[in-house]
DNA sequence: GTTGGCACTCGAGTCTACCGAGTGCCAGAC
DNA sequence: GTCTGGCACTCGGTAGACTCGAGTGCCAAC
C-alpha cells in the first residue's frame, strides 16, 4: 500500500473529507488552512493537494475548483477514524427503543430499521438472522382445500415458516393428524437446515407425504430465505440531485437479494464500511454503506444490519449508530 | 353539477388531456385544432379553451403558454373513458404470471405488485384480505423460552398468524399442549375476528393462559392488520422532476396505514380512481391511484389492489391492467 | 358562430461580460 | 530545504441583453 502519508497530508485529507461531508461543495485550499490542525499557509496546502491529488486520494472537478474526496480518501479517512461516541440524544432514543421493543421479531427487525434510518437520515437495512441454525420447535400440517395442505413450523428463534403444499389425491383430516405427528416425533429439536429422510413406516401414503413435507421445510429454511427489512428509503432522495441517480439506487434496494448480498459480502470481506467502488455493485457506486452482524450467539445464526447513503455519508455518526444498534440487538437476542 | 359541456368541449378537452399525458408539456390551441375530432380552426379552439379554463378544466401555466389539466379536467376524462381492452402483449404476461402463480398467498401478492408495477410502469400496491373473515383452522401455543411462548394459527385463506405470549411463570410443556387442545377444541372453525371468551375449565392457570392467547389472537386477526406488498416504487422517481416531491411521495408510501387507508377511502366512496386532491393526502396531491377490490367471493374477506402515479399518468392503461389483474387474482382465490 | 389576421406576451435558449474562488508556479524569506 | 506571499491564469456561475417561437386574446370579416 502507498497509503503512507506523513501526518501534514493526513490531517490536510482529513480535512478535506470532513469539510466535504459538511458542506457537499468541493475544497479549496484557503478553507483547509485556516484549521488549527493545519498550521500552514494556504500555499503550502495547495502543494500537499496537488500532491494528494497524483496520489488518488482526491480529485478536481475542473482545474480551478476545489478538490473532492475519491472512494480512496474515503478510505483513508474512515480507517483512522476513531470511533467517536454517539451523542446523548440518539443513545436516548436507542435505550427508549429498545425499553419499547417487545413481540414479534420480524416487527422488532422491521422497526428497527426504521429507527436506525431516523437516527442517520440515510437508508437502513436490516437482515434477519437466517434460518438454518435454528431448530425446529414444532411441525404441523393443515388442510386448507381438499387438495391442499400447509405445512407450519415454528423455530427455536420464534420464526414461523410455512409452505403450501398441493397434493394430486384429497387426503383425510386424520392422515393430515397422523402425518404431523409423525413430522413431530422426528423432526422436533432437528436443526433446521439438515432435513432427514424420515424412516418408512409402512404406509406408503404417509411416507410420500412425508417425504413432500420435508423437502416443502428444507426449501423455507435453506439458505437465502433470510428477510430483509428495509427502513427511510425516502431519504435517498435527498441524498442525490440526479434523479436517475435515485431512481438507480432505489430500483436496487428493492431487488432483495441485491441487498442481502451486499451485506453478506461485505462482512465476508472483514470490512464493516464498503465504499462507492468498492463493492462491485454498479448502481449503488454512488453509496457508501456501514454493516454491523448481530446476533449469532444463542447458536440462532448471524443477522445484518447496515445503513446506506451516499459517500459523502457522516460516517463517524453512522458508524456509532450501527455499533450501538447491533449491541442492543444482540443483547436483546440474548434475552430471547 | 357544471361538468355539462357540449360535445366539442368535451372533445376538445379529451384532446388535452390525452396529448398532455402524451408529452408532459402545456398543450396549445394548435395541436389540438389538426385533430380529426375536432374540425374547427384554432382560433375556435382557443375560444373554447378560455372557457374551460373558466370553467376550472385547465389551467395556464403562464400567460402565452399552452393549457394544462386540472383535477377536474382529469376527472372528467376519466369518467368519460369506455374502458379500452389491454394490449395483447401484457394480457400475454398476466396470463403467464398466474400460469406460473403457485405457492404461499403472500409471496404471489408481493409478485403481483410487481406485475402491476411493471405493466404500467408506476408503483404499485396490493393490500391482502383482511384476516377478519376467514376463519381458524389450527391453533397452537409452542413454547420458545421458559418464559415466552408463542401462539400460532392458521387461517382458512392460508394465512399464518403469530403472537407471543409473556409468561408471568414457568409452565410445562404439557400444560401448553393441554392449552393447545383447548383452544382447538374451542376455536378452530371460528370466524377469527370473534374470540369468544372460553368456557372455564376449573384449571385456573389454563384459564388464564388461555384468556391471554384468545387476547393475543384478537389482537393479529382484528383490523388494521392487512399486509401491504409495494412494487416498484422506484419508478416513481422517474414519474417526476422535482426531488422533493419523490421524496414525499416515497416518505408516504412507507406509511404502510397512509396507504392502507387511502385505498379504502376511495373504495369506500365508491370510485376506482381518485385523483390528485380529491384524497386527502398532502403529499401525494401530485399523484392519482387506480384501484380495484378482488376477492371476497369465497367470503374470505375483500383485498385491494392500486396503481400510484402522477396525475398524468396514463388511465386507460392502468384501468385495463387493474381490471384485469384483479379479475385473475379473483379467479385465482376461488380455486384456493 | 367561425375564421384569418394581428399585436402582444413571455419562457427558453444563446451570447456576452464579469466576478470570484481557486489553482500552479516562482522568487524570496526563514 | 521548506514555507510563504505574490501573481497570472482558469473556469464555472451569474446576470443582463437579445432573439426566437409557441402561444394567447381580440377583432373584423365571412
Amino acid at each position: 500500500m502507498d497509503s503512507e502519508l506523513d501526518d501534514r497530508k493526513a490531517a490536510i485529507l482529513r480535512a478535506v473529507v470532513e469539510e466535504y461531508i459538511e458542506t457537499a461543495q468541493p475544497v479549496g485550499s484557503g478553507h483547509v488552512a485556516g484549521r488549527p490542525d493545519v498550521p500552514v499557509s494556504s500555499a503550502t496546502v495547495r502543494n500537499e493537494l496537488a500532491a494528494l491529488e497524483k496520489e488518488g486520494f482526491l480529485v478536481q472537478p475542473h482545474t480551478s475548483a476545489g478538490r473532492i474526496p475519491t472512494d480512496k480518501g474515503y478510505r483513508f479517512f474512515v480507517d483512522r477514524l476513531q470511533a467517536g461516541p454517539l451523542d446523548p440524544a440518539a443513545r436516548q432514543q436507542v435505550r427508549e427503543f429498545f425499553a419499547k421493543a417487545h413481540g414479534e421479531l420480524e416487527q422488532m427487525l422491521q422497526d428497527t430499521s426504521r429507527l436506525l434510518s431516523q437516527m442517520t437520515s440515510y437508508a437502513a437495512v436490516v437482515v434477519s438472522p437466517p434460518t438454518e441454525a435454528a431448530s425446529l420447535r414444532s411441525v404441523q400440517v393443515v388442510s386448507l382445500a381438499p387438495k391442499l395442505a400447509l405445512v407450519v413450523a415454528v423455530l427455536s428463534n420464534g420464526s414461523v415458516v410455512k409452505h403450501s403444499l398441493e397434493l394430486a389425491e384429497e387426503v383425510a383430516p386424520e392422515q393430515l393428524g397422523a402425518l404431523s405427528a409423525h413430522l413431530s416425533a422426528h423432526l422436533v429439536g432437528r436443526v433446521a437446515l439438515d432435513m432427514p429422510v424420515l424412516p418408512a413406516t409402512g404406509d406408503e401414503l404417509l411416507d410420500r407425504l412425508a417425504g413432500l413435507a420435508t423437502h416443502a421445510l428444507s426449501d423455507t429454511t435453506g439458505p437465502d430465505h433470510e428477510q430483509v427489512f428495509l427502513g427511510g428509503a425516502s431519504r435517498m432522495a435527498s441524498a442525490f440531485d440526479a434523479v436517475d441517480t435515485v431512481r438507480s439506487v432505489l430500483g436496487a434496494l428493492e431487488q432483495q437479494y441485491v441487498v442481502v448480498s451486499l451485506l453478506r459480502d461485505v462482512l465476508d470481506r472483514g470490512l464493516s464500511v464498503a465504499i462507492g467502488h468498492e463493492h462491485g455493485l454498479l448502481p449503488l457506486a454512488e453509496c457508501a454503506v456501514v454493516v454491523a452482524p448481530y446476533g449469532g450467539a444463542g447458536g440462532d445464526g448471524q443477522g445484518t444490519i447496515g445503513v446506506l447513503g451516499p459517500t459523502r455519508m457522516n460516517y463517524p455518526q453512522a458508524l456509532a449508530a450501527v455499533a450501538v444498534v447491533s449491541q442492543r440487538l444482540d443483547r436483546r437476542l440474548e434475552e430471547g
